[in-house]
RNA sequence: GUGCCCGUAGCUCAGCUGGAUAGAGCGGCAGCCUUCUAAGCUGCUGGUCGCGCGUUCGAAUCGCGCCGGGCACGCCA
């Protein structure tokens, strides 16, 4: 809709700078939706652009372009305005063939065609497997999921990975904290008892895997219990579970032993040392980062002779990138911001493209109780964790899911870098009121309309008019407004996949339940109704009137028109799409 | 101290590839259910867009400098 009058936005524009004998480059005519209705249907600031071009004042400029759009019958006026605006309106046509297209796709409509796009790996969550998902992880786990659906839905095609710690330190240090626990000893330096689901973790284990706390096999625990920490040890714990309650999965889990075991760090870390990347120096190895403007050298081996986690990762993208991807997107909590330079610096002393590794810095989440910072971290034995928050969700509504809807609005309705705060009490106080209920109830209110036009007025979704000359009587100014904000759809996607936004298709859908809501509220006002009166349905009485039946057919596709787009948006964010929702009861005030 | 992110209504946040009178939700106040779901709608209330300078026809948006908050600056992850 916008493409088509910007074109001949374009057309117009060449044709006044021709009859001016002006060869210079012209502005690429671009059109936006105007804040004010009364600026027309698209507004554009070409005119104001091209002022230096033309070497004349903006109006003069903006008037001679009404004159060569004058008489387009997709216009039904053009105005110029202010500065240098040029305002246009378009016929009734224009938005009804702008709605046929719509309605010729349905569901997939904004969609790429074809996955034409790039090979993406995007890595996200990869929290380590020794404990469970806390509300940071949760934040990093809904915007890759969600990033990773847009991304499908422009074109790309994408493996979701989760890389798992099995290989370092932490791993070790459960393992001891687990036989202290097991054994009623103190908890080793830096270790994971203070925390409390190491009691469970403890006992379980001493059940499970006696022999091998007796006998001290700390590496052959470290690994059971990393698959446990993963798959879960007892019904409702495990690090895959929780994401699957989100409704987050992974195709690739893939491990950091793994990477180890192969020799793939070895040969990496070979690689840079035969073409003069690293020095050793105090006992350690160092990466030579600072040669590519990094702040410092990084360490690869540390002076214990046991490698970093920098070493392996660079062995890993570069595994990645050997997989053949077009791009690698890492999901990171803020807190590495500093870690993105010497990754990327690895790269490129390898001979890779490091253009092709992207990082989406999550900003932190810091959690409150009663305003008081509430301290989160592993070693610090009180956090949040996403399971807490989905129960208590689920436990207030009475609606098993409404945690997940909930949970992923609120860490997707917000740019990825501001920082969250989440006070705890009021968080519990509000799971009934969060807005993902108005999106939720937007969707179930325009299926209800179908389902009714379907039974109560033998109009089935399937049958429903969707060519241009049957849509004709669309004829309401809030009808229209509507099908361009679907019309803009598409470019919505496109958008927050190119710049990896999730909360742009909430804001959004947001805006699109504001407007059908408000028509809906509007329309009965005006004494008039999308689907005949109870009473005329129920007689059939409306039949009789063709004229009638036409308008009832053409707002009910409509109706469908959004309700297809809604259910997609709804989908892109991971958020369930209900057909009805009840009407809540009301509380008795006193 | 250096680097990155943030600073917009009482609160939580959109808007930021420069455009006309800066938006939404929550809160507060006042209204709207005999009709297709009131988990909704309408109106009112509420703003030095952190501060200053600059760039230009035009700045919340771009640049520079401050101020305030967060994060990072380990042979931790």
């Amino acid at each position: 809709m916008k493409r088509e009058v910007e074109s001949r936005l374009a057309r117009a524009l060449r044709e006044v700078a021709r009859a001016r004998g002006i060869t210079a480059a012209l502005p690429t005519p671009t059109m936006e939706r105007p804040k004010k209705p009364e600026h027309g249907d698209f507004a554009t600031n070409v005119a104001l652009a091209s002022a230096k071009v033309f070497g004349q004042k903006p109006q003069e400029i903006a008037a001679a372009l009404r004159g060569a759009l004058e008489g387009d019958p997709h216009f039904a006026r053009i105005d110029v305005a202010g500065p240098g605006f040029l305002n246009v309106k378009l016929s009734p046509r224009a938005f009804h063939s702008a709605l046929a297209e719509v309605l010729a796709e349905g569901r997939t409509f904004g969609r790429a065609r074809a996955a034409t796009g790039e090979r993406i790996n995007l890595e996200f969550v990869s929290a380590n497997p020794t404990g469970p998902l806390h509300v940071g992880h949760g934040r990093s786990a809904v915007v890759g999921d969600i990033v990773g659906r847009l991304l499908d839905a422009a074109g790309h095609r994408v493996i979701r990975e989760y890389y798992v710690n099995d290989a370092g330190n932490q791993v070790r240090l459960l393992a001891e904290s687990v036989i202290a626990k097991a054994r009623g000893e103190a908890d080793p330096e830096g270790g994971y008892g203070a925390n409390a689901y190491v009691d469970e973790l403890g006992a379980w284990a001493n059940d499970h895997y006696q022999e091998l706390i007796e006998t001290r096999a700390i590496a052959e625990l470290s690994r059971r219990l990393v698959a446990v920490m993963l798959s879960g040890y007892t019904p409702g714990t495990g690090i895959q579970r929780t994401l699957r309650t989100l409704g987050i999965f992974h195709d690739v889990w893939s491990s950091e032993a793994a990477v180890h075991m192969d020799g793939r760090v070895e040969r990496a870390l070979d690689t840079l040392r035969k073409e003069g990347w690293l020095e050793d120096r105090e006992g350690a190895t160092f990466f030579l980062s600072t040669k590519l403007g990094d702040d410092k050298d990084r360490v690869v081996f540390k002076s214990d002779g046991g490698h970093t986690y920098f070493a392996s990762d660079v062995a890993y993208h570069k595994d990645k990138l050997d997989r053949g991807f077009d791009r690698l997107i890492d999901v990171w909590g803020a807190d590495h911001h500093g870690y993105i330079p010497r990754l990327s610096n690895a790269l490129s002393a390898l001979g890779l493209p490091k253009e092709r590794f992207e990082v989406i810095l999550v900003q932190m989440v810091s959690i409150l109780k009663n305003g008081e910072p509430y301290r989160m971290g592993k070693r610090l034995g009180n956090f949040i964790t996403i399971d807490e928050i989905l129960e208590e969700i689920d436990e207030a509504t009475g609606r098993p899911g409404s945690g997940r809807d909930a949970i992923r609005y609120y860490f997707a309705a917000r740019r990825t870098d501001a920082h969250i705060d989440i006070d705890v009490e009021i968080a519990k106080k509000q799971s009934l009121d969060n807005p993902v209920y108005y999106l939720q109830y937007g969707h179930a209110r325009l299926c209800s309309i179908l389902k009714k036009g379907a039974e109560e007025c033998g109009l089935l979704e399937g049958e429903l008019p969707v060519d241009v000359d049957a849509l004709a009587p669309l004829t309401h100014g809030d009808e229209l407004a509507i099908v361009q904000l679907l019309a803009e759809w598409p470019d919505t996607i496109a958008e927050a996949a190119r710049g990896r936004e999730a909360h742009k298709i909430v804001t959004y859908l947001t805006t699109l339940t504001q407007s059908f809501q408000s028509y809906y509220t509007r329309l009965s006002k005006e004494n008039d109704t999308i689907l005949p009166r109870s009473s005329a349905r129920a007689d059939g009485s409306w039949r009789s009137d063709p004229a009638t039946v036409a308008k009832v057919a053409a707002r009910l596709a409509w109706v469908r028109a959004i309700r297809d787009v809604y259910a997609a948006g709804l989908e892109l964010l991971g958020i369930s799409a209900p057909e009805r929702m009840d009407r809540v009861a009301v509380e008795e005030t006193e």
